[in-house]
RNA sequence: GGAGUCGUAGUUCAGUUGGUUAGAACGCCAGCCUGUCACGUUGGAGGUCGCGGGUUCGAGUCCCGUCGGCUCCGCCA
């Protein structure tokens, strides 16, 4: 036994040896580029091209033997070539093609031929013609790569952290290829639209300083101030401001953005904005760009989308979808059945109800046989977002419901009525904070729209959403923060109510009413950009610097090169920022922000192909002044 | 910080109530093959069942912990 085991471990050394050798070999048998120039890419040789003498290079994609000749898929970013190697007329090229694998680099020399009837491909844009092969030179060769590229469907793809770890091979599938492309050209587009409208593109600095208020920083150390740091920005924010200020008139940058926070399917820590500002104008001036540049860049995939886009209070958009940002392509709005029930004697319907909370509902056209296990299912979905309960109607040959003891089968009915439900239909109800009822529904209304399909993949909906509320309420604190950013302008509607809750201690809670002049637009229930009107008086800023709960010294602090340069005549402005990453997550048709990065990070802010983030040396430490604790 | 889910061959997955030597497909290696394009065909190699502990006569399977991927909540002015 143990001798055997001797042998064979000997046979293996020796062929790990022998094909360590044999690489080597090849290695030398490698052809050089030379001066060949290649004359089209793998995708656009068609019939017209048949006689043409012809050079191509890319990657092998599919090698088939058939003895005396060899079929190879050639792909380049262009596309696929298949290219026909005889043994009868090539020798040499017949047998380098029978050595070679998936990934090796070629150029082939040969002539555009006609394929034979019966044999035309017509998944393949270039299906009518192949390449005949004259000449092969093997460019490079390639370790068989740890994934297979060329997968029927993306069912059956390598999981998501062998491709991270192996970006460069999964960049090479033509999905990951077309989305790249068309980021690309979306950001093309952007320019020239922006650049045709006199907007100028002003680069603003990468290493900035950090500030309390919203996403935490990512810091750099700086080794010239020892102990003191730089920040990178969440957004260019004051600096485009400022360029205001400094006259620029009209303000746009494509500049990356960082936010030291945990990710989502949209959210990377590191991402890209159109940064856009401008000076004497008003909210409709700023929606009329946001509307021509998203107008200019869904060209792209031939969708028009409207020249004046819906626009929608926040307040109606969060009392119909429960949401800041809808998606309408598809109806189901929340139904409010609070009225049906202020006499109610079921108590925690009245309970909720006598706090000022709210009892809405979804109806679900014709699933009134949704299953108890579905109805679990979603029950778990809404408690996620503190919902207590998910309470049902099930309008079937029956009406049945989970309230139908408690409430009666006639209050039941009028709720189905009141809820614009028919017979079919199922109604899913949540009663509870106002803020906790739109939270659950509408990731409910969402979550089923997915469920049963009935979102249009081929819409496009857009909506602008005005009027965002100036603050939010932060019950741990029981203090008032900026919605936006603390440079918002309130609604000149709104300004007297925001002097007295400002002046006024007693009605501080007054600010949670105030509107401000801060908007989104909202493409298929993605925000894809936002921005506001900015306060461009001191005294108003200084007013919510106090709203805030920030003393002018603290303002002073961390402001005061920008209060100070308020002061200096500064025009009224305002602008947006687009988010490049979820527009072309649209425009690509995916759900995920890593189909539209080159070089994403993981759900947990790492770099699997460079293994960042990495430690660094004691001496780099020690020079920055930096100790880190175990 | 919390929850869910997944982790078995290079890859995608199957693996029954805990029970003999852990399977399939693709890929890979070696042949054969004159029209394939998911080529076909013959043969072959390939496994730390994520990692660590525990229960058990016996663990891929059960329990605890831990690491990693993905998704969600919190967070993201």
């Amino acid at each position: 036994m143990k001798l055997e085991a001797g042998y064979r471990t000997k046979i293996k050394l020796f062929i790990r040896a022998y094909s360590r050798y044999s690489r080597a070999i090849s290695f030398f048998m490698l052809d050089t580029l030379g001066n060949l120039e290649r004359t089209h890419t793998c995708g656009e040789l068609r019939e017209s091209d048949v006689g043409k003498q012809v050079v191509l290079m890319g990657w092998v994609a599919k090698k088939r033997d058939f003895g005396v000749f060899t079929f190879i898929d050639l792909r380049d970013r262009g596309g696929l070539t298949q290219v026909v190697v005889s043994e009868e007329t090539a020798k040499e090229a017949h047998v380098k093609a029978k050595n070679l694998r998936g990934e090796f680099v070629l150029a082939v020399r040969g002539e555009v031929v006609s394929r034979a009837d019966g044999t035309h491909n017509s998944k393949l844009a270039t299906g009518d013609i192949e390449v005949k092969v004259g000449e092969i030179l093997v460019l490079n060769e390639a370790k068989v790569p740890p994934f297979q590229l060329e997968v029927a469907g993306t069912e059956n793809l390598a999981s998501e952290d062998t491709r991270l770890k192996y970006r460069y091979l999964d960049l090479r599938r033509p999905r990951l290829q077309h989305n790249i492309l068309t980021r690309a050209k979306a950001v093309a587009r952007i320019r020239e639209y922006m650049d045709e409208r006199g907007f100028i593109e002003i680069e603003t600095p990468i290493l900035l300083k950090s500030t309390p208020e919203g996403a935490r920083d990512f810091i750099v150390p700086s080794r010239i101030h020892t102990g003191k740091f730089f920040a990178l920005p969440q957004s260019p924010q004051i600096l485009k401001q400022i360029t205001m200020i400094a006259g620029f008139d009209k303000y746009y940058q494509i500049a990356r953005c960082f936010r030291d926070e945990d990710l989502r399917a949209d959210r990377q820590p590191e991402f890209t904005q159109l940064d856009v500002e401008m000076s004497f104008a008003n909210a409709e001036m700023v929606y009329r760009v946001m509307e021509g540049v998203f107008g200019h860049v869904f060209k792209l995939i031939n969708v028009d989308l409207p020249e004046q886009w819906p626009r929608m209070t926040y307040a109606e958009a969060m009392r119909r979808y429960g949401s800041d940002k809808p998606d309408l392509r598809f109806e189901m709005e929340l139904q409010d059945l609070s009225g049906e029930l202020t006499d109610t004697d079921f108590s925690p319907f009245a309970e909720v109800l006598g706090k000022g909370g709210e009892i809405k509902a979804v109806v679900v056209k014709g699933k009134a046989d949704y299953s108890r296990k579905v109805l679990d299912e979603l029950q778990e979905f809404v408690k996620r977002y503190g919902a207590s309960g998910l309470a049902w109607i099930k309008l079937g040959d029956e009406t049945t419901s989970s309230l139908l003891k408690v409430l009666g089968l006639g209050t039941i009915e009028r709720l189905a009525s009141t809820a614009k439900a028919e017979k079919g239909d199922a109604i899913l109800m949540v009663a509870g904070k106002k803020s906790v009822v739109a939270a659950a529904l509408g990731a409910l209304r969402n979550e089923i729209g997915k469920r049963e399909n009935s979102i249009d993949r081929s819409a496009y909906r857009t909506l602008i959403v005005t009027e965002f509320p100036m603050f939010e309420h932060d019950e741990d604190t029981d203090r008032y923060t900026a919605a936006h950013h603390p440079f918002t302008s309130p609604m000149d509607e709104d300004l007297e109510l925001f002097k007295q809750a400002v002046e006024n201690d007693a009605e501080h809670h007054l600010l949670g009413q105030v509107r401000a002049k801060a908007y989104d637009a909202v493409i298929n229930g993605y925000e894809c950009a936002g921005g506001s009107i900015r306060i461009h008086q001191k005294e108003i800023q200084a007013l919510n610097f106090k709203a805030l709960g920030m003393s002018i010294e603290k303002a002073r602090e961390q402001f005061g090169f920008f209060l100070d340069a308020l002061e200096y005549g500064t025009p009224p402005h305002g602008g947006f920022a687009a988010g490049i990453e979820r527009t072309c997550m649209i425009l690509c048709g995916t759900e995920n922000i890593r189909d539209v990065m080159a070089f994403p990070k993981t759900a947990s802010a790492q770099d699997l192909m460079m293994d960042s983030p990495g430690e660094i040396d004691g001496a780099q430490l020690g020079e920055l002044g930096i100790k880190v604790n175990d």
